[in-house]
Parts: structure tokens; sequence; C-alpha cells
DNA sequence: CGACTGATTGATTGTGTTCAACCCATGTGG
DNA sequence: CCACATGGGTTGAACACAATCAATCAGTCG
């Protein structure tokens, strides 16, 4: 009973398992299945990139803290493409004669999972209703992808709005966030990269948005003191987020785009 | 034998073809499979968008022609987010209570076939390996997804210089562009939405281009009279579109992300 | 011929960049 | 313990790219 508890506890508190409940419900093997996949974490330091090897793939599956997916610009511009946060999968694709295609960074301490390609593969031998929710999980990605362009659109400060929310969001449905809070150690030059706005600038409006108490961030803590107001003024939807699994596919035929 | 080659020149200009075949070769079987279903296209008219049913996804394949992908902002900006061209899936999930995700928009006389999802289903259970093709197909999308965000962050010319390198490299990619031209009937205003940049200042840009002889367009005809030197000017690495499908899984299981 | 869409141009304004300091906390080695 | 380096963060001033506003022009279609 005592192990059970302990192991229901570990299970709550896998990212990766409460990220892809939202894709639908998961029976009890499939939870243990894939509690049993992210057994050995280990922890990368902050301000690295994970370099892939020459020729083997890996996937990283993200437990906690922040990475992103990144490209340098010809001029030494970094943009960041997406946050990589935790429960997401990561795939880094071996290094190929053009050189790499996507570069991961790590922006605050991590702790990851490696898993090989095989063993996913098991697993959705296994467990052939996990296929639908890793189709789910590489369609949101899609969806926060084309969210993340469409906000590039907005004026600096419901950008950098949008941008929280999201984070935010993302946090909550993996139970790393409670109702208007998280920790969130990024760095104002790590959000400047994400939304392509100089870090000057991006100074600037966080000093604007704080000035109208749509948010709070102090050591390395952010806090939303009215999360619907933030919404609001962001033009923030989560349902783009697709949180609930609604607009996905009913089976594992997926019509990617 | 004259009907074996007429079925093997329609699967040949079919872009749903073309476009899988860079996935991985096809067999024959698969290819009239594919073939199937995709005989009865109806036309779209320019200038309008596809509204969805209430409570039923549609799935579309472009065969021809340019649609694309938008949301409108509160300040009624339209923000394309990417195109749908020939040899594309354009899935368009049903209305639900938040209003809809997206919108898709003709932006020029389309060729479309309609494809239920259980077409598809069925697809995939008699062609198992085409499962894997669908996955490039997602996978790549998220890709130019991502690449458009690195775009937003170049300079006007550079990157409407690189948007029409994709576009060109993606029509040829189902044979619809020879070397160095293509049809296009984009008008400015569809790139200035699909670049964020106003349109007064797209054709300030296009003129720029024009000057440095890095594009020719006239009555519905881009030419880029020298493709590797527009290459190196946007910095157009058309690796992220993974023609050679290089860095796709060699199996179904996808690690979306 | 209007009416319309798309392209072009000029003038003005403004949001955001760039450059250049400076501050402050933290950490490190002599 | 101080000297110094380092990684944020903050501020000011000059500049630049692009948006906006407004008007004109060129085709095209009913």
């Amino acid at each position: 009973m005592l192990f059970a508890e302990a192991a229901c506890g570990q299970v709550l508190s896998n990212p990766f398992i409460r990220k892809l409940e939202h894709a639908g419900p998961l029976s009890e093997d499939e939870r243990q299945a894939l509690s049993a996949l992210t057994q050995d974490a280990r922890t990368l330091a902050a301000r690295h990139d994970i370099v892939p090897d020459q020729d083997a793939e890996r996937i990283y599956l993200l437990m906690s803290g922040v990475a992103c997916r990144y490209k340098t610009l010809v001029d030494g511009t970094r943009r960041i493409v997406s946050f990589v946060l935790p429960g997401d999968l990561c795939r880094i694709p071996p290094t190929n004669r053009h050189g790499l295609e996507w570069r991961i960074g790590i922006l605050t301490r991590c702790s990851v999972v490696e898993v090989s390609r095989a063993a996913l593969h098991d697993l959705i031998n296994r467990h052939p209703s996990l296929n639908r929710a890793l189709w789910w999980l590489a369609l949101a990605e899609l969806n926060r992808s084309r969210e993340w362009l469409v906000n590039d659109s907005r004026p600096g400060m419901q950008r950098l709005a949008h941008l929280l929310c999201e984070v935010l969001a993302c946090l909550q449905a993996v139970g790393l966030a409670d109702e208007n809070s998280c920790e969130l150690a990024l760095s104002q030059v790590d959000l400047a990269d994400a939304l392509g706005i100089s870090h000057v600038h991006i100074n600037r409006i966080l000093q604007a948005l704080r000035k109208q108490d749509l948010i709070v961030w102090q050591r390395h803590r952010l806090v939303i003191p009215d999360v619907p107001r933030i919404h609001d003024f962001a033009d923030f939807d989560p349902t783009y987020l697709d949180l609930d699994g609604l607009s996905t596919c009913p089976d594992p035929v997926p019509a990617g785009d």
C-alpha cells in the first residue's frame, strides 16, 4: 500500500505523464510504462548546448528546467523558435553534411531523460493507444509554433505578455505552476531572443508591464496578479495549446497539417 | 499499354504523390492507391475562405493553386502562418466553442480533393508504410513553421528573398517549377501578411530585389536569374525542407518534437 | 464607361535598434 | 579580505527601418 502510494506520487509528479494525459485518459498500465521509461534522469548545467553525436540521433525528455531550440543567423543573432519545457520531447537529429539543423540550448539547470528510438518504438508496440498521444504531442507543437508566428505580429507589450501567458499555461499543464504564478529562471536576453526583440527593449517592456500591474517578477518567480486581465490584454486564448485534447484526431491517422 | 502510360502520366503529375516520394520511395501499389484517393478534385475560387462545418472536420488535399493558413488579430491584421501549396494536406478542424482555430484562405484559384479521415485511415491500413510518409509530412511542416519564425528575424530584403526561395523549392519538389522559375499568382498583400510586413514596404523591397537582379517577377511568373546567388543572399539552406527524407525517422515512431 | 483590385510613390511618424555607459550581485583567486 | 571578473539588469541618446496615411496610377472585368 505504502509502495503503491509512493509509486502513485511519482507518477503524478512526472511531467511527461501529466502532459500526455491532456491528449486523453491514460490507463494505469500506460502510466506505469511511461513511468518506467523515465526512471534515470540526469542533470544538465545551464548555458550549454546539447551537442549531438556525429551520426546518432538523440531523443531527450525534459523533466525539469527550461531549454530552447534555436538557430544562429549569419549576423550572429540567436533566434529561439521554441522553449522546451518539462514534459516536452526533444529530438536531436544527427549532424548531417549540411551542419546542424537546430541547436538545443539549456537555459536553466535541467533534468533530462535520454530515451532511445527503440524504447519509444517498443512503448508504442506494447501500448498502441500511446501512438495517438504522441501524434497529439507533435501537432500541439506545430500549433504552438504557428502561434508564435502570429505573436510576432503583435506590438511589443502584448507580445511579451502573450509569451508569459503561454509559459505559465504550459507549466500549469504539467503541475509546475499554480493558478497565477510559477518559477521562471529565464533571463531577459532569453526572452529577447525568443521574441526577436532586442534585450534593451525587452527590459523597457518588462518595466511597462510591471507598471501596469500585469506582472510581478522577482527572484525567478513570475506572478500574474490578474490572469483574466493579462489574457485579455495579450489576446491570449489557450485553446491553441489544445490542453483538452479536443481538436485532436480520434484515431492515429493524423493529417498532420 | 496506352492506358498504363496514361495512368503513369497522371501519377507523375500528381503533386501529392510527388511530395510523398520525398519521404522515401513508394511502391507501385502505393502510388496507385494515392492516385485513386485523389481522383475527383474540385475547383475553389480565389479570395474566399474555406469555412468549416459546425461539427465536422474536413481534410483537403491541395492539387494546384495556393492557399494559406491565417489568423486575424484584434487590430484587424491578417497574419499568414503558412502557405498551403500543391501536395500539402490541410486539416480544417470543426468550429468549437472558442471559435475557429485557424482560417484557411484561398489565395489563387485552387484545385482540391476532399478526403475523409476514414479514407486516410483505410489507406494506412492497407499500406502501413505510408504512415511514415504522413509523419514525414507533419514533421516537415513543423520544420517549415520554425524556419518562418527564424525568417522573421531577418531584415526585410533577405526575409522576402528567403520566402521566395522556399516557395520555389516547394513547387519544384512537386514538379510545378523548373530550375529557376515558377508560376506564382500571389499578390503583394499576400506576401506582406505572410511576412508580417506592411504591403507598402513589401512593394519597396520588391523593387530593391529587382534592382539587384535577384528576382524578376512579371505577369504572375517569378524568375530567379541566379539561384545560388539569392540562396547566398537570403541565407537560404533548403535542408530544413528535408526533401531527401534524411532527418526523418526510419520507422513510424516519430518523437514529433 | 465606371468600379474594383493591385501596384506605386511621397511625406510623416513612431516603434524598436544600436551604441555606450553604468549599476549591482555574485563568485573567485591571490 | 580585497581586487577583479562576470552575468544580469538598467538607463540615455542617436539613429534607422518600417508603419501609416494619403494620393495616384494601371490594368481588368462586368
